[in-house]
Order: structure tokens, then C-alpha cells, then sequence
DNA sequence: AACCACTTCAACCGCAAGCGG
DNA sequence: TCCGCTTGCGGTTGAAGTGGT
């Protein structure tokens, strides 16, 4: 299908480069008057000669109305890393759920910031997961950033709720989170009464829950593990925060636990969700 | 002030999909 | 079905900007 390569790219005395004040004008004026697309047969416009990629290029990264310039907001910023775990490179398929971004924009902002700060934290970029050489890292930075209370808090909120929704009975938590199973399971222990729901852990990893804190212990243990997931370095921070700050506890016991709906559980991407918690705290 | 290294981002390039004749 | 045109997409480039020495 198609043909070889773009022969207008090709010729000769078609202007190139950075567009001027005066070719947007023109440019925008044209395509107020006669609306967009065929691009390749745009008249010179009275001067303008580029090639009808550079028109459309131009129009729909720069000229086009509804452009938002500027700095990416936290919000953008992690729905961004969101979509790229679910659709990977397609800066299109990102950019349609970002109003006002374009593609080349998110794409370039991707390269030069959040490729990096996912990096930073140990994450690979690629496929979202951790990086195990880096686990350690994180679990001191994201140790130290914890004293940001609130914050944590909420995200804290919507791991519960992840864990609370876990009960689906066709899921195997485990299994998606890759989390070693002892960990969950004496996360899980020790966050039962707050949940109000132990039962629900009953069967997660096939042994009956016990309530019994973590200890310094199993956080030595889980520092060192070359098991250890970017999930267990937030639940760590979390536990560590829920077990010296009360009011965590009385946050998380608002938390509403009706079963989710199909749809509602099939949002939920789990490997966002924590991949999140570890952004936030680097924030 | 001059130089260098690094970063940012607008723009380009090659390729592939969609579509019509 | 084939062929060629047009558009859209993603990777890459390089000029401009910035910061450090």
C-alpha cells in the first residue's frame, strides 16, 4: 500500500525552517477563509512556498485555535505517564486526551522531562516497571519526601480502595502487583482494621491473615530483596506513615467500600495506580 | 567576556494508512 | 485489485537558549 517516500519533500526552492510572524498570518488567514486540509494544494498565498506538510504542521502545532502553551500542569503530567503505560508511543492517542496539548508537544515534553523523572525514580520509562538497580534509591527518597502528609494521604486513599476492590473474585492482586506475596500480606494485615474488611484478605495468597504489624525487620528484609517492587516501596512508605500518624487512620476510615462495577474495576490499572504514588512523592 | 556542555522544542523526514479512481 | 495521492504519525535533527566555568 502507498507509495515510496514523499517525493515533495524532495523538490527544490520550497522554503524551509523557523515560519515567520508574517507566513503565520498568511497562513492563518488562509485557512480561516478556505477551512483546513489538502494541504499539498495550498496556493503560494501570495508568497508563502513550503511543502503542505510544513502547513499542516505548522497549523495544527502552533496555529490551530484551542492551543494551550505553557507549562504542563501535576495533573497533565500524570495523566500523560498514565496513558503512555497504557498506549505506549502513540502521542496522538495521549494528545486526543489532553485538551489544547498537541502531540509533538506531549512528545517533546515526554523526552526531555518525564522520560527523566521516571528514571529518576527507577521506573523504566518503557514498560513502567521498576528498575531493580535503582529500588533502593527510591525507597530512601521516597522514605524522605513521606513528611508531605496530605498528600500522601489521598493516594494512600485510592491504593485502599485498589485493595479493597482486589475482593473482585477474578482477580489475583498478586499476581498483577508482583509484589511478594509476604509483604501484601502483612501489608494488608495491618491495614485490615482500617479497612474494615479482613476477610477480604482471606485467600489473597491462600494463608489466613494474622494481625501482626510489620516489623524493622521485614523492612531490612524487603530493602534488600531483589523481589522488591516500585509497589512495595510505596506500600512501605505508606505503612510506615499509617503506623506514626493517626490521623491517617482516620482518613482511610471514611473510605466507602461498595463493590465496584465491571467497568469501574476495569479502569483501574493497578500498575498506574502505584507508579503514581511513587511520582507524587518525588513531586 | 568567551567558551563549552547540556537542554529544549519547533520543524523536518520517512513511513504507513486511508481513500478514491 | 492495483495504483497513486494525501494525510497523519512517530522518530530525529539542529538552532536557540541556558547555565557553568
Amino acid at each position: 500500500m502507498g507509495r515510496s517516500p514523499d517525493a515533495c519533500c524532495d523538490e527544490q526552492g520550497l522554503k524551509k525552517g523557523p515560519w515567520t510572524p508574517e507566513e503565520d498570518r498568511k497562513l492563518k488567514d488562509y485557512v480561516e477563509k478556505n477551512g483546513q486540509g489538502c494541504w499539498r494544494r495550498l496556493p503560494n498565498l501570495g508568497g508563502l512556498n513550503r511543502c503542505g506538510k510544513s502547513y499542516r504542521l505548522r497549523w495544527t502545532n502552533y496555529l490551530r485555535p484551542g492551543i494551550k502553551r505553557g507549562k504542563f500542569t501535576g495533573e497533565e503530567e500524570r495523566l500523560i505517564v498514565h496513558l503512555h503505560s497504557l498506549h505506549g508511543n502513540k502521542w496522538s492517542t495521549i494528545a486526543s486526551s489532553l485538551a489544547g496539548r498537541t502531540d509533538n508537544e506531549i512528545k517533546n515534553y515526554w523526552n526531555s522531562h518525564l522520560r527523566k523523572k521516571l528514571l529518576q525514580m527507577g521506573i523504566d520509562p518503557v514498560t513502567h516497571r521498576p528498575q531493580p538497580d535503582h529500588l533502593s534509591g527510591c525507597l530512601d527518597i521516597s522514605l524522605r519526601l513521606q513528611a508531605d502528609v496530605i498528600k500522601l494521604h489521598s493516594l494512600q486513599k485510592l491504593l485502599l480502595q485498589a485493595l479493597t476492590r482486589a475482593t473482585t473474585p477474578s482477580l489475583n492482586l498478586m499476581g498483577l502487583l508482583g509484589s511478594p506475596p509476604w509483604l501484601w500480606s502483612r501489608l494488608l494485615q495491618t491495614e485490615s482494621c482500617l479497612l474494615n474488611g479482613s476477610q477480604i484478605l482471606n485467600g489473597l495468597d491462600g494463608n489466613p491473615t494474622q494481625q501482626k504489624p510489620l516489623a524493622d525487620d521485614d523492612y531490612c528484609r524487603a530493602g534488600t530483596s531483589h523481589q522488591l517492587t516500585s509497589s512495595s516501596m510505596v506500600l512501605r512508605a505508606s505503612q510506615t506513615d499509617s503506623v506514626g500518624g493517626s490521623t491517617v487512620g482516620s482518613s482511610i476510615g471514611t473510605l466507602e467500600s461498595a463493590p465496584p462495577t465491571a467497568d469501574e474495576w476495569n479502569s483501574i490499572n493497578l500498575d498506574y495506580l502505584v507508579e503514581d504514588l511513587g511520582y507524587c512523592l518525588l513531586e
